[in-house]
DNA sequence: CGTACGGAGGAAAAGGCTTTCTCTGGCTTT
DNA sequence: AAAGCCAGAGAAAGCCTTTTCCTCCGTACG
C-alpha cells in the first residue's frame, strides 16, 4: 500500500523554498508580481514534496470546487453509462470532478444524494435516467444548475438535453421505403413505455405521410429478443402481409431476425429490419448486423455537460433541446454494396 | 431552472436563530451542552434556510472527506460498471460519495486523476479496469490508501480483490462432467489475454484431473458472437468429436449455439454449452439460454469498497484476495427438471 | 452568606489557501 | 539631492466550520 506520507500543505512548500505562504500561493499560481528566480524556487520544492493543493481550502475563496454531481434517477445502466461518459469527457476537459450517485428508482435516496451534493458544494448537477419520459424536477429551487440529460424534466423552464426519438424513427421508416419496402409491421416495448409509444407513433405517422398503411397492429411487448421472436410467431400466425419490420429495438429485432431465419424468411431479401439504439454487441452479434437508430447517448451527455458549464459560468440554456437521431445502416436492410445503384 | 439562492452558511443559521456560530454547529452537530429549546430553535431555522454544512470547511478540520475516487484504467465498460455499482453501494452505506474518473486506457490521463484526486483529499482510492491481469501500481506512494478490484496489482503488498476465474472454469467443467460429458471442446478469446488463458488452463487442468483429454486442440480468437460461430465450423471441419464445448465468454457461446443449431447439432442434447460472464441479456437472449460462470463483479466492488473503508480506519488488508465464482445453471448444460434425477 | 460547581452559551483559534494591503529597498525623475 | 515609483515579498484578513476554552449565572452546599 506505500507508505501513507502526511498531506503536505502550502505551508511546507513555502518554507522549503524558504518564502512566505503568500507568496508560495502566488508563484504557483502564477498571481502577484514575483522574481522569476522566486517563481521556480517555489515551483520546485512543490514539485520535491509532490505538493497538490487542497482543493477544499482553496474553494472555500473561490467559492467554486470544480466539482459537479451527476445522479441517475434509476440504476446506473445501458442508457445512462454513454450519457455519463460523454459528460465525464466534456468535464474532465474542463477540469471538473464527477460525483456519481446512483438513485435507484428510489425518490428518498435520491432526495439525499442531492442534499449531498449542495453540501458538498458542487457547481452543478447533471441527471440522468434509463427512460426518456419527461420526469420531476429533482428539486424546486437549488443554489447550483441543473441539467437533464436523456431523462428531461417535467419543467419546460429546466435544461433538458433529450433525443429526438420520434425523428429517429421516421428516419429508420425513410430508409426503409428507400430500399422499395411498402408493407413495414411494427414491433416495440410495452405500451407504457414512453419510448415505445413515441417511436411507434412516429413512424406510422411518418407512413401514413407517404400514403402507406402499417402491416398490421402495432406489437407492443417487453423491449427483449424473446418477445421480438414471439411477436413474429404472432404476426406469422396472423397471416400478416410485411416486407419490413421496424423494431423499438435492437434486441427486439435480433429476436426478429433469430424467428424469421428459422421459418426459411431471408433477411432482408424477404423482410428489412431496422432497430432502435445501435447496441453494438446487438447489432453486430445479429446474423445479419442489424441497421438501426442511433440516439447519439454519449453526444447528448456532452451537450449536456456543455450546457451546465454554460449554465455555472452564468449563460443558461433552459428548455428542451432535442438532438438528432441518426441511421446507422447494416445488412439487415441490404443496402447495396455500389451506392450508385441506390 | 429554479431561483439560484446564494449559499447558506451557519452564519445565517446562527442569526436566524439568535445565537453564535459556535453554539449553531454544536446544535446541528448534537455536541456541547444545549438547553434542548436551543437546539430545536436552531434545527429549526437550519431548515428554514435549507441549510446544507459546506462539506469542504467541515473537512478542513476534521482532516477527512467522506470521499473516494474511483479509477476506471481502461474504459468504464461492462466489467467495471457493476464493480462501480457495488462499491458505490457499499460507500453509500458508509455515506461516502464518490469521484468517478475514467482513465481512458491513457497513463498520462490516469496520473493526472490521481493527482486531482490526492488534491481532493480522497480519502482513498479504489482502481478498477477491463481485465483481470495485474498491472502496475498507480503510484508508488500515496498519501491515501488503495484497493484494486477486478483487476489486480502487481505489487502483491497491494490490496487487490480479484475474481477466482481459474476456480470458475473448473466449476464449469465439474459441471460438465456431472452431467455426464467427456469430451469437452474449448473456445475462448485472444491467446495474449489473461483471463482466456486462465480460464482455457484451468479447465484443461480439471478435465486432466478426471483423466480426460480435451476434444481438440483450445481455439483462441475474440470475445466475439462472430468467433464463436467460426470457431464451431473450424472444429466441426476438422471433424473434432465433442459433446461439451467450453467456451471463454458468453459472446462466445451465443454464436457457438447458433451455429450449432443452424448445423443441426442440438443444445444441450448433442452438445451441453457453458459461457462465461454470465452476461444477462447474452445468457437470456440466447437459444437456449446459457449456463455461465458468474465472477460476482457486484460482491467484488462491494468487497473492496469494504475493504478501502477499513484502511481508511486504519486496518488495512494487504495482499490478493480471489473470491469465488458461482455457476449458473441453464438450459444448455440439460440440468433435469426434476432434480432428484442427478 | 460566601463559595463552588455545573449548565448554557459566547469568543476565539485553528485548519489551508487566496488576496489585499503594507512595507522595504533600490531606481528614476526633476 | 530630494521626491516619487516600482518591483518584490511579507503580514494579515477572510472563507466556513469545529472545537476548545471562557464567562456568566443560578443553585446547592458548607
Amino acid at each position: 500500500m506505500g507508505k501513507l506520507e502526511r498531506h503536505v500543505t502550502i505551508t511546507d512548500v513555502a518554507a522549503l523554498a524558504g518564502v512566505s505562504v503568500g507568496t508560495a500561493s502566488k508563484a504557483l499560481n502564477g498571481r502577484g508580481s514575483l522574481r522569476e528566480e522566486t517563481r521556480a524556487r517555489v515551483r520546485e520544492a512543490a514539485r520535491q514534496l509532490n505538493f497538490e493543493v487542497n482543493a477544499g481550502a482553496r474553494s472555500l475563496h473561490s467559492g467554486r470546487t470544480y466539482t459537479v454531481g451527476m445522479i441517475t434517477t434509476d440504476t446506473i445502466g445501458r442508457f445512462s453509462i454513454p450519457v455519463l461518459m460523454g459528460a465525464e469527457d466534456a468535464l474532465g476537459a474542463g477540469q471538473m470532478s464527477v460525483f456519481l450517485c446512483d438513485g435507484r428508482d428510489d425518490p428518498i435516496r435520491e432526495q439525499y444524494h442531492v442534499k449531498t451534493l449542495i453540501g458538498r458544494r458542487v457547481d452543478g448537477i447533471i441527471v440522468t435516467g434509463r427512460r426518456t419520459e419527461a420526469r420531476a424536477p429533482i428539486s424546486p429551487a437549488l443554489p447550483v444548475p441543473v441539467v437533464y440529460a436523456y431523462i428531461g424534466s417535467a419543467d419546460p423552464d429546466d435544461c433538458s438535453v433529450v433525443p429526438d426519438e420520434a425523428g429517429g424513427a421516421r428516419k429508420a421508416v425513410e430508409h426503409l421505403l428507400a430500399v422499395g419496402r411498402t408493407r413495414v409491421a411494427q414491433i416495440t416495448g410495452p405500451e407504457h413505455h414512453h419510448s415505445a409509444r413515441v417511436r411507434a407513433g412516429a413512424a406510422a405517422e411518418r407512413l401514413a405521410e407517404s400514403g402507406l398503411a402499417p402491416a398490421g397492429p402495432t406489437l407492443f411487448g417487453a423491449w427483449s429478443e424473446v418477445w421480438g421472436r414471439q411477436a413474429i410467431g404472432m404476426l406469422l400466425a396472423g397471416g400478416a402481409d410485411f416486407d419490413a419490420v421496424f423494431c423499438g429495438s435492437d434486441q427486439i429485432a435480433r429476436g426478429v431476425a433469430d424467428a424469421l431465419r428459422s421459418v426459411g424468411r431471408r433477411v432482408p431479401e424477404d423482410v428489412a429490419l431496422v432497430g432502435f439504439d445501435n447496441w453494438g454487441v446487438m447489432v453486430e452479434g445479429s446474423q445479419p448486423p442489424l441497421t438501426s437508430v442511433d440516439m447519439n447517448l454519449e453526444g447528448l451527455g456532452r451537450t449536456a455537460a456543455e450546457m451546465l458549464l454554460a449554465a455555472i459560468n452564468g449563460s443558461p440554456s433552459p428548455g428542451r433541446h432535442a438532438r438528432p437521431c441518426h441511421l446507422v445502416v447494416r445488412e439487415s436492410t441490404a443496402v447495396p454494396l455500389v451506392p450508385g445503384a441506390a
